[in-house]
DNA sequence: GTCTATAGTGGGATAGAC
DNA sequence: GTCTATCCCACTATAGAC
């Protein structure tokens, strides 16, 4: 039934991959339709608002993407300590390999879009909420106090976040691995 | 001597407020022009490549603004931990001021060109590199073993360029307060 | 559901007068 | 150093046929 995937869901892939890659302003429609290879006349049949709708939810489809990126990571240990690590690492590989031509997930859209569109800016924020939720999560799932987790969930994905945004801009992963290296440090 | 100040940083002055509330992309070169007050014949003189030598030297004019702000900040205490943690507090109580409204300094334009312009790209990854040389520094000189100030550095400049942007997306400032708060466990 | 054509706007950049 | 006019291009969005 995969088979089967249609216009809509072929334009949110690629929309996703292409906001991430260069950002929503230099991102056009007509590159979108043609790198999909969806009908060029089915964009505002599926989108009726336009760009902003379709940014919405490739947002959404990248959060998720993520999320379960998240999800199944921290499932590898039973120790945060190890399961967060662990994961920081695995993404700082895939950095290596693809991601670094590949931008970083949603922070291009949300940093241009923030300010004059606040339907995009929540689905940014959201995706964000999520991100740390799972974080926190697996805190409380190992006995760390409900404050304490609540607070490292925001500081942990910031770390990420941010040492995602200096690798892509070195073109090297050097900040995410130094980040995994102090997470024994701070959750302690 | 302050009181004549040319076109040429009236351009730059303006480009670099204007390219990190919108991004790269979203700024046009008509808008810089007119809100800056500069002649609109004057651009292509002072920037004879256009629109990527004028993001250029905004990004180098806003590293200065930014790296002064760090060096200052970290002199109020000797104490590295009080004196980095309470220069995050700082950035976070301007960030509700004012700061919510001016975006994050450099990483829109960052995560944009980092793909397609090499040279902007330099110029972030400068930029990067000289924020967190200045938190290494601090360490360094309160004793900090050499390779360890070096990986704080990294470290502490992902956190904050990380809460910047999460707290500009949801447009409130506690995932920098979070980040300094943590700051004493990962320096101890 | 899809297609084509086009309206309408704004972008970056250049030429040449002053 | 500055100004104006202009070129060409890309964009979003809409209308209307199929």
């Amino acid at each position: 039934m995969r088979e089967k995937e249609n216009s809509k869901t072929k334009l949110i892939k690629t929309a996703s991959l292409l906001f991430q890659q260069q950002g929503y302003h230099a991102t056009g429609l007509n590159q979108i339709t043609k790198e999909s290879g969806a009908p060029k006349g089915s964009l505002y049949y599926h989108f009726p608002e336009g760009k902003e709708q379709l940014a919405i939810e490739s947002v959404q489809f990248t959060a998720k993407f993520v999320s379960e990126r998240i999800e199944d990571g921290l499932k590898k240990f039973s120790d945060p300590i190890k399961a967060i690590q662990n994961f920081i690492v695995q993404m700082a590989e895939q950095f290596c390999e693809e991601r670094c031509k590949e931008g970083v997930p949603i922070a291009s859209v949300a940093l241009e879009t923030a300010l004059i569109s606040d339907s995009l800016r929540q689905a940014c924020q959201t995706a964000y909420g999520n991100f740390q939720y799972l974080f926190t999560e697996k805190l409380l799932d190992s006995g760390y106090e409900e404050t304490r987790a609540k607070e490292l969930g925001v500081v942990i994905n910031s770390m990420i976040e941010g040492a995602f945004l200096i690798s892509f801009t070195l073109g090297n992963n050097e900040p995410l691995l130094l980040v995994a290296k102090q997470i024994p440090v701070l959750l302690q």
